[in-house]
DNA sequence: TTTTTATAACGCAATATTACGATGAATTTT
DNA sequence: AAAATTCATCGTAATATTGCGTTATAAAAA
């Protein structure tokens, strides 16, 4: 095997693990912080910023994009990338109610 | 290649990425929710509950537990999961921090 | 038009992950 | 003590990810 069984789980548990998949690599979380505090919302910057090659900071772009956390808009050459402010608010929002189906109760051991 | 670089990035950075990816398998997002959940911090019980083999189970639990959102407690023949109430509110701080970086200002494209 | 710049896409090599059956160690149960 | 339970670990196979060099493409600059 290798292959995740996706359709053996409930799409919301799917929602939240693609999500938080996407934020399990730290070039990403680097990017998402470069995105989330520039001014502009640069493209090749981000290449000149981290210590990755072009084309492996392409592809982490790529996957953040394919999670939905980011958007690509072609601006001639270049590429402006941007944090999708609705789909952020939404992961946050998703994740934060998966942390707080547990109520911390001292029901255990 | 294959190894991430996780040298080249911040020790905060890598501390998301690493909680992040513990959460980014839908067969562990469904462990959580039955260890939060559940009154009774189950243990072979989640075996039962999931479409997964015992295998498989166990060794998400390890890697839900090496991320430090679990621990496990022996009881004789059985093993007690549970919540780490503490880990569990501080990497639900850590990313909410993460996503209060960006402050959805129109500062983009 | 040629050249430069900016990115995406392709393909390869190294690792990592997912999943499972089988085995082993400890613990109850009989 | 023998058998059954419970769980971790090992080994293996399939697939995914990471990273990079190289190539392809498109726009801007010369």
């Amino acid at each position: 095997m290798g292959a995740t069984k996706s359709s053996v789980f409930s799409v919301k548990d799917n929602r939240i693990a693609k999500i938080a998949k996407a934020l399990g690599h730290p070039a990403r979380i680097a990017i998402l912080n470069l995105l989330a505090n520039k001014q502009a919302c640069v493209c090749g910057d981000i290449v000149d910023e981290l210590p990755l090659s072009q084309s492996t900071v392409s592809q982490h772009l790529k996957e953040l994009k394919e999670a939905g956390l980011i958007t690509g808009e072609i601006e001639g050459a270049k590429v402006c990338y941007c944090i999708d402010a609705k789909e952020w608010k939404a992961a946050q929002a998703v994740l934060n109610q998966m942390f707080e189906t547990y109520k911390g109760g001292s029901n255990c051991c």
